[in-house]
DNA sequence: TGCAAACCATATTGGATTAGTAGAGATTCA
DNA sequence: TGAATCTCTACTAATCCAATATGGTTTGCA
């Protein structure tokens, strides 16, 4: 029932970038994200390549280049990534609704496994297919506000840090 | 997201040592089994043999010996047996109730995506830690005796055929 | 123009896991 | 004794995982 690493990053990534947005910065540099989450760079490299491929993130190159989303943030379901990354939610490809597999069994129909499995393919789909980036982006905002802690973003040129978004330091503090 | 083979052997194996527990049968042995379900018999030996090591199966050695339930089915959650065979069922460690493991992130406590496998975690450990062996297979031998199947446990000896339970081809119809 | 900072592409690697296979040994019943 | 069973250990081929390595290409700017 595990998340590989390369999932885990990659969604990470996501909310990541997510949030950002949402600050008011338009892009990340790989180097950033990997500073912040404490992630291999080149490993975050191949991630974000690969998001890019499935039309979850875009790029600009060259200097000042860097990562962001490539749609709202509102239709990009968590199911979809991660079917994207790690292949079928379902823990055997028999209960798999978009990569069904007839499996070995000798009676798929009476098969009690394939029940239980089946139940609890829907319960993982029911929530991942629910939630989008933007639900927990604004839960994620929500929480570091309500405990007045600044999510950082921490630029590493005096140029850069000019076009930050006044703000941070002040966000609206929440109840 | 996935179940093993291994995982997947173990449960079939437990499910139809239930049945045939539930029909009469007080052991089964390993070839029989593999047969049934049409698994490799040196593979499914060890998972036995794993499965026999977590008090789930009981063995006889010797002519006639097999396999058989080492308890009441009712005793037998499907979410321990997978986390014996196969680790914990959270998708991420820093969700776990069982073996939490603190993870990299910088700030688990508002970290959304630990939110997110949080729930996912939970849809799965409900199901899993609700249904039981019995309730499996009593689910499984009701949908056989309404579609008026056979569960066959097809002895290979005359011998052992005379003391199949006689009911086994006349078991309440159902509705 | 040149260079540094970024993304891009591909190859390689060490380790772990998976899904078995192989073979000899121990136990039991007839 | 012999056949049928479980038991134990070792081995392996293939795959996957989580990176690491190397060398590109593109871009902004001094």
């Amino acid at each position: 029932m595990k998340l590989s690493k390369r999932g885990e990053y990659a969604l990470r990534a996501l909310i990541d970038l997510g949030i950002a947005q949402e600050l008011g910065w338009s892009i990340l540099q790989v180097s950033e994200l990997a500073r912040k989450e404490k992630l291999p760079v080149k490993f975050l490299e191949q991630i974000l390549a690969q998001l890019k491929r499935g039309g979850y993130v875009k790029s600009t190159r060259g200097k000042l280049g860097g990562y962001s989303l490539a749609k709202p943030m509102t239709q990009t379901k968590f199911g979809s990534v991660i079917r994207f990354i790690e292949g079928p939610l379902a823990p055997i490809k028999c209960v798999s609704q978009t990569a069904y597999v007839r499996c070995s069994c000798p009676d798929e129909v009476h098969c009690g496994l394939r029940l239980l499995m089946l139940d609890v393919r829907n319960a993982i789909a029911k929530i991942l297919d629910r939630y989008t980036l933007a639900d927990i982006v604004g839960i994620t905002l929500r929480k570091l506000r309500r405990d007045k802690v600044t999510p950082l973003f921490l630029p590493r040129s005096t140029e850069l840090r000019s076009v930050l978004p006044p703000a941070v330091n002040s966000l609206s503090p929440g109840r």
